[in-house]
RNA sequence: GCCGACGUGGCGGAAUUGGUAUACGCGCAUGGCUUAGGACCAUGUGCCGCAAGGCUUGUGAGUUCGAGUCUCACCGUCGGCACCA
């Protein structure tokens, strides 16, 4: 007997794969189906566990929809632009274009050592000019339409990456990428209005089928609060006429306005109305600098709140009471209006800031209506009641008294998002060009369409500088160029796009990859989208699925693209961890290499392991005696196939047959779950059984070779190919279960004396309650159990259990 | 602090609507094979107990003929958000 020999089988296969195009998509008519999987960003370190592991699963899923006779389109690309090529070329001096180019021919023999069914007629790469023309131009569209202006802002200034970087990608204060510390700066930036798209981004999750956690998160991060403005007007203010100025706060709660004992406003307003000539105490000025100033470098430890009463009043417009302003630093210059009216009986910021400084409280909301004996507070009442001292409307629920008292006191509905406009320059090399131009006399304009794409120039050093420029901007014959609009001298833009550019648009682009006139063809995109099933990171959850999702839609508003969703489905996987749990690095040297899995056990056991290892969603710690476990099993498949017989099954094995068809259910409906590891384990099961027979009946054989082929596809090719079948199994159509053959005639039932199991029973399918009980009592364990007590009550679960009750 | 998920053998983990807890795999033990080790094969393997039997799904209570599953409280782990008005 042959020994199994991963490596010549896989070799074999693969390159069989390869000379048939046996993955090759073809755009056309029949039913289609697309799979997609995040494109990996081609490191130097190659792929490691992670991409095995989400990789092999969509490739499980779009090996078994060509087996059901789907027309799939499984593509892989590289997302080639980013910082850590650039830095490797800053340290060694090589090209940022070699590095790539080394990397994804790198990732691409592991990729196809894997076995992965990737259609690579249509590899793309970001940072092929072919590909980035449609970046920019995308990019020129969004200006066109309103949708990318300059700002000067304070971003998040990364020092040891020298970049500034989009909210999205400071966790915690720190750099995304490096962990390094940020700080806030103001720079000229160029920005993508997202938010315009809060509302559609947010509404249309509902018509989506992605994980429940994927849209609480998506939802958390838009956050969306519906409330009001309301024009609070000032007294007090030193040499001003009360009522000249006014303070426009936002709020979710209108209702509680009665109870409004202050009105904070955050350090950057005060800071505003001083620079504008506010004649405030010194105290109060040196609060407002000092917040402010923290603020831009500001920690995100849990701060104590604090506060300087501003010495100014502000006349609630519901009641005309003068309430004090208050400068806090709790109010944050950024969200809503930048001030708000404080409600401590009914918001427990304000109540704490309260209780600290000694300001009333008073509860307008009471929960107990009508007793009016409202509870006296030891915290911020939150819910919901019926208000009280709140003049004519007392007695209303305060739900319904939102909308009145909106519009007793002439506020305005108002809704606010916590998304905020992407940020979209990057002071760096590897990127893409942001195709426009600024001239004195025209401003900024865009490069014409014509003249894209705008090349990537090469440049001696790659390193950025500490004062925030490109390196871009020292090679002047790139640089000064002329206005397009006046024809006069001018300069490019020496910013790049952010590493987010070219992964928001990438699905597209694999439907006819070769298009020289439009990002895709209409009617290919029209053919194969939406993405039908897309398996990617949390991590990506709030920067790539949200910015793809609203370049889509962008381009679906001016007619680039057919759909406004561009991903049907979403799913995630969860982290593969080293040994023992903790997070894979290269500093604790516990990182996995494929490469070497592979050639020690073969590909077919790593996709298998990694499948079996633990549930998909779940983040689990790699352990590499459990890989022998898979291995057995394909040891144990591959003697099996000595033992087929020629013929066809003998029906008289009606315990196998039912078997074989749970199996067919069970493997079917866990791989449509992503429950790959409970289905391996029925396959275990059934192949386990399969070799207590002495000999197995071909079509059985056949059949559970079918549903292994997805999971380990050489073997799978290999044996069905001994077997003397001449085309590939790849082609074969899925197995079908027959539900009728699925049940067993004999069956055990546990029998159990006031709820304990007792004994098990072997019963005919056919058997009633009563010839059970009866056979039950015969027997002496059972009737031991029973003793003298009477039988109350039997309860019977078909298939299942007998209960048998003597006391109750 | 808020939101969400989860807690099952030595380990990774199974368990339809509440219905035989510990499937499958790893590890371990004993035996076989072998000069030896590995690999392989067979059998066994939740815990206590000689046995009868008892106990067991983070802890404590509850509902039920019956709870890993449902309810309440508590403890713990992980993920997300973090003064969003």
């Amino acid at each position: 007997m042959r020994k199994y020999d991963h490596k010549e089988i896989e070799k074999k296969w693969q390159e069989r794969w390869e000379r048939d195009n046996s993955f090759g998509a073809e755009d056309g008519n029949e039913k289609k189906y697309y799979c997609l999987i995040e494109f990996p960003y081609p490191s130097g370190d190659g792929i490691h566990a992670g991409h095995v592991r989400s990789y092999t699963a969509m490739d499980v899923i779009a090996r078994k929809r060509r087996a059901e006779g789907y027309n799939v389109l499984f593509p892989i690309g590289w997302d080639a632009f980013g910082l850590p090529t650039e830095n490797y070329a800053i340290k060694t001096g090589i090209h940022p274009r070699e590095v790539t180019k080394k990397n994804t021919d790198n990732f691409r023999r592991q990729l196809k050592a894997l076995g992965i069914s990737f259609d690579w007629s249509r590899e793309i790469n970001t940072s092929d000019p072919a590909y980035y023309i449609w970046t920019q131009w995308i990019f020129l569209q969004l200006y066109k339409h309103g949708l990318a202006y300059k700002a000067k802002i304070a971003i998040n200034w990364c020092f040891s990456c020298k970049i500034g970087l989009a909210n999205e990608e400071v966790v915690d204060g720190k750099c995304e990428r490096c962990g390094g510390a940020t700080e806030k700066r103001e720079k000229e930036q160029w920005m993508l209005k997202i938010t315009k798209y809060a509302d559609r981004l947010l509404k249309d999750l509902d018509s989506v089928d992605y994980l429940e956690k994927i849209k609480t998160q998506q939802r958390n991060w838009i956050g969306k609060s519906d409330g009001a403005e309301i024009d609070f007007k000032l007294s007090g203010i030193p040499g001003q006429e009360d009522g000249k100025h006014s303070v426009k706060i936002f709020t979710t709660r209108p209702d509680t306005i009665f109870g409004a004992t202050f009105l904070a406003v955050s350090p950057d307003l005060a800071k505003k109305w001083l620079d504008i000539g506010w004649q405030a105490n010194e105290e109060v000025k040196k609060y407002a600098a000092n917040e402010f100033a923290s603020r831009r470098a500001r920690d995100f430890e849990e701060k104590e709140k604090t506060g300087v009463d501003a010495g100014i009043f502000a006349v609630n417009p519901a009641n005309g009471e003068k309430i004090p302003v208050w400068v806090v630093n709790y109010v944050l210059g950024d969200v809503g209006t930048g001030a708000i009216m404080a409600v401590p009986a009914h918001d427990e910021r304000d109540f704490e800031f309260a209780k600290k400084y000694d300001l009333p409280i008073k509860m307008v909301v009471c929960p107990h209506y009508p007793e009016k004996t409202c509870p006296v507070l030891d915290h911020a009442y939150t819910g919901a009641g019926h208000l009280v001292g709140s003049g004519a409307f007392d007695g209303m629920a305060n739900e319904e008294a939102k909308k009145k008292i909106i519009e007793f006191v002439g506020g305005k509905q108002k809704t606010t998002y916590k998304l905020r406009d992407w940020v979209f320059s990057r002071q760096r090399y590897w990127g893409e060009p942001i195709p426009m131009i600024f001239c004195k006399e025209c401003g900024w304009t865009p490069v014409s369409e014509e003249d894209l794409p705008v090349v990537l120039p090469d440049v001696q050093k790659y390193e950025p500088t500490d004062t925030g420029e490109s390196p871009l901007a020292n090679i002047a014959e790139w640089v000064n160029t002329t206005c397009p609009k006046c024809g006069g001298p001018a300069r490019r833009e020496t910013d790049v796009m952010p590493n987010w550019a070219g992964s928001s648009w990438y699905f597209l682009r694999y439907c006819d990859t070769e298009n020289k006139t439009a990002l895709a063809d209409k009617e290919k995109l029209d053919y194969w989208m939406p993405v039908d099933w897309y398996n990617g990171g949390m991590e990506h959850t709030t920067l790539h699925l949200l910015y793809s999702r609203f370049w889509n839609k962008f381009l679906f508003d001016i007619g680039a693209v057919p759909v406004s969703e561009p991903y049907a489905k979403r799913t995630s996987h969860g982290l593969i961890l080293a040994e023992g749990g903790v997070k894979m690095s290269k500093s604790k040297g516990n990182v996995v290499n494929p490469d070497d899995i592979v050639d020690h056990y073969g590909a077919d056991t790593l996709r298998l392991y990694e499948m079996f290892m633990g549930p998909f969603e779940q983040a689990i710690g790699w352990s590499e005696d459990s890989l022998i476990g898979p291995r057995r099993f394909l040891e144990k498949v591959w003697g099996l196939r000595e033992k087929v017989d020629k013929g066809v099954s003998d029906t008289a094995d009606k315990e196998l047959e039912a078997l074989l068809h749970q199996t067919i259910k069970k493997v079917s409906e866990d791989i449509e779950a992503m429950r790959f590891n409970t289905a391996i384990s029925q396959m275990m099961i059934f192949s386990n059984e399969l070799e207590k027979r002495g000999s197995i009946p071909t079509d059985y054989f056949v059949s559970f070779l079918m549903l292994l082929a997805p999971f380990a596809p050489h073997i799978a090719e290999e044996i069905w190919e001994s077997l003397g079948h001449e085309h590939p199994i790849l082609h074969e159509p899925w197995p079908l279960y027959d539900a009728d053959k699925i049940v067993v005639e004999a069956q055990t039932i546990a029998i159990q004396v006031n709820g304990k199991v007792r004994g098990t029973l072997i019963t005919q399918v056919s058997s009633r309650e009563n010839e059970i009980l009866e056979e039950a009592l015969r027997d002496e364990r059972i009737k031991k159990w029973v003793g003298a007590g009477k039988v109350k009550k039997t309860i019977y679960i078909p298939g299942k259990v007998l209960n048998i009750v003597t006391v109750l």
